[in-house]
DNA sequence: GACTTGCGATACAGATCTGTCTACAATAAC
DNA sequence: GTTATTGTAGACAGATCTGTATCGCAAGTC
């Protein structure tokens, strides 16, 4: 690295430097010297922080877990107070997230495919953000009145789910716009 | 192997093994010795087939988009003949996929996440699937007499999409089900 | 019966992977 | 000044990966 860095700075550093090269090419095609170089440090630096590639890797999903929820609230609680409008406004902001430059498609969806089995640690923690992801929803299907909040909350995440696929393969797809508006016609016919 | 097969069984044979452990491991976690193990062939046998390994993903590629296609449509075709009542079918079809033992998920997603580069062969095939799907949907939606139906298309395929990326991370959660209702749903509100 | 073809088994080459080790520099604490 | 800590640089071990080469066997063809 360049200049003086806190141990929690850096430690941050090679986390957001591994979670690019995770995002474009995969947990198992993201090679360490490939990590280490990208990242500007030595293998020795890694290693002290991270006992294992996949202690990186959990370390690599709970922080994208922690960000991209923030951002998310962030960006949807600043547009509007209603829960109902924020629902939908949660559509805009994958659209956001999908005309970023570095977009490859959604981390966690990834870490479960190559890491398929239930038990792994890494699994687990990226299904626990789909479960955030899920648990967030409620909240809102509830506050905006909604009878059955948990079936609207599975609904959304379906969406959700749907428009990150396609935008992964298909960039240019409108795929979240898509999704925003099936959601608003499915959250008017539920009374 | 065991008994006598053709050379186009046998290499078939080795397609269906290898996308069994592409499925359950990605492709960079199936290594080339653990597929010959699992096919019950030798590493010869593997190379006089296919040249390489990305030849073998990219067969295995094509041939699963052939096979999900075919079986799709022969799936909704047995079971109704309006193109409408078919595009709900679709999420019956995919509900029955999630209830396999073995389904871990879509390799064509898979192969998008793992070889994120738009100009490998990979990520062309697996798109050129999606492509396929979504042109099945553009069918249906035309022959269903729908006013633009590329646009239903488009989002049948976003909810498509979505159920089978819910469905890899929380197997019981009835993601077909909540997908096709949705998708009922923004149907009727299409005039 | 000789020859060809396809497959199994496995040794092997060469690359790459994870993770450890040693050596050295800079900085801060005492 | 000495010592502990944290970093860089990179050699190295050992495993694993892709792909090739060699050998033997079985079956079909002439």
């Amino acid at each position: 690295m360049d200049t003086s860095l806190t141990q929690e700075e850096l430690r941050d550093h090679i986390i957001d430097s591994a979670t690019r090269s995770f995002e474009q090419y995969g947990y198992h095609g993201s090679g360490i010297n490939y990590i280490i170089a990208q990242a500007g440090i030595a293998k020795t630096t890694l290693y002290r922080h991270f006992k294992t590639k996949e202690a990186l890797i959990l370390a690599a999903i709970q922080k994208e877990d922690v960000k991209f929820r923030r951002e998310m609230i962030d960006y949807v609680s600043a547009r509007s107070e209603s829960p109902r409008e924020q629902l939908l406004l949660t559509f805009d902001f994958m659209d956001m997230c999908f005309k970023h430059e570095g977009f490859y498609g959604c981390i966690f969806i990834s870490a479960t495919s190559e890491f398929s089995d239930k038990n792994s640690m890494i699994f687990i923690e990226a299904a626990k953000h789909k479960h955030y992801m899920v648990q967030y929803f409620v909240k809102l299907a509830a506050e905006a009145g909604f009878a059955h909040p948990k079936e609207i909350a599975a609904k959304i995440n379906v969406l959700h789910e749907g428009c990150v696929a396609v935008a992964q393969v298909n960039t240019y797809d409108n795929a979240a716009i898509h999704a925003k508006s099936i959601a608003k016609i499915f959250l008017e016919n539920q009374g």
